[in-house]
DNA sequence: TGTACATCAGTGAACGCGCGTTCACTGATGTAC
DNA sequence: TGTACATCAGTGAACGCGCGTTCACTGATGTAC
């Protein structure tokens, strides 16, 4: 028998809190953060509905870990791109990761989880925006206001990951190309006004 | 007696939609989106709690309803500073809005009300876009790739609303400075890329 | 001008729902001796 | 190597909650004649 069925077969379960988190996230991704709940959670991941209690405090901590992995995507994410592309590429990952992850990306933003009340969570985020606006800073090194453009790059991804995701620019505005193309074509068309000059 | 009195006093309320709407935006901004139902509008509007659903259908309807006059104020808005100080004030207003009724930005731009569902909502959101990226538009006219720069000019604005409402920015980035001088600066560090020279 | 009647806008009781959370419990695991 | 015992991670029943929604109703309003 090997450690798996063993495992699915003791009364203990072996990795609980992964299992939740596993199902927590399928729950996010296929029916949307209002679904999700302790009790769905605990029953995808075949177990009584009580038993998340031991690894999470309360639903809100739930919510807090799936958060705090979801900037762990998006920092991957943008480190990949980071390498691959300098910094446009960083911020078409960004959106890109937004509009793979649009439940994901709602709970990380939306405001639904109070940061204050989960510092691992407030660590992971600011660590996630550090990567970029460290990126950013290097770019623009010496230019006054280097930190108002990063500011500005950032809501910039930010805004145009949200407004792709809700659906809110009308398919016109996309005049034939990719969606990706598109990113690549809206986030061209501003330049720092300051600072060293742009290549891409 | 006064009208107002008699219809205090009347069987019939005289104007419920209106005092439901009233009573749930003061709920929105009080309590949040989350402590928003039918029942608590119908309470504050001191009728019995299922008198609402002879003004709305259910309730999605009444948030829809919401949005839709979130949207007009945000319309509003942005007129007004189109008329004071061009596209610059245009952006800032649409910044100040956000900020001042975070949870209709929420309710307006959360995803929560299906907007397909609701021909009015869709209506009024398109009319307000089309107000910013009209005067867009115009400020770039005939430069190659105007439309996507309008684009990005709104995904700008929209964006550093969403990162300010959620306190994503770390206070430091004020730099002593007043929110409202913050957004200015950090709006004038993105300049557009082709197209006639800006000025602001 | 008065009256009958249709229609509209409320009321109040009741239903079922899934949820978060608590409680007392039991089976499994690991460790001291 | 065995055994006693503490601890841990599950179970299952139960609670109260506010909610959306439905139902049958009643009071108020307006209109045709």
């Amino acid at each position: 028998m090997s450690t798996l069925e063993s495992r699915e077969r003791s009364y203990h379960h072996g990795d609980l809190r992964a299992a939740l988190l596993a199902a927590a996230s399928e729950v996010l991704e296929q029916e949307g953060l209002s679904k999700l709940s302790l009790r769905e959670a605990a029953r995808r991941a075949g177990v009584s509905h009580n038993a998340p209690y031991r690894h999470f405090p309360d639903r809100e901590a739930l919510l807090a870990a799936l958060a705090a992995q979801g900037f762990g995507m998006l920092a991957q994410a943008q480190r990949e791109g980071a390498a691959t592309g300098g910094l446009r590429a960083m911020g078409e990952a960004y959106v890109r990761f937004a509009l793979a992850h649009p439940q994901r990306f709602q709970l990380m933003f939306g405001g639904l989880v109070q940061v204050s009340r989960h510092p691992e969570l407030r660590d992971v985020a600011t660590r996630t925006f550090e990567g970029l606006s460290g990126a950013l800073a290097e770019r623009a090194a010496g230019a006054k206001g280097a930190s108002d453009a990063s500011v500005a790059a950032w809501a910039l991804v930010h805004g145009l990951a949200h407004l792709l995701m809700d659906e809110r620019i009308a398919s016109a505005a996309f005049a034939g190309r990719t969606r990706e193309q598109f990113v690549r074509d809206v986030l061209s068309t501003l330049r720092f006004a300051a600072g060293p000059a742009q290549s891409a």
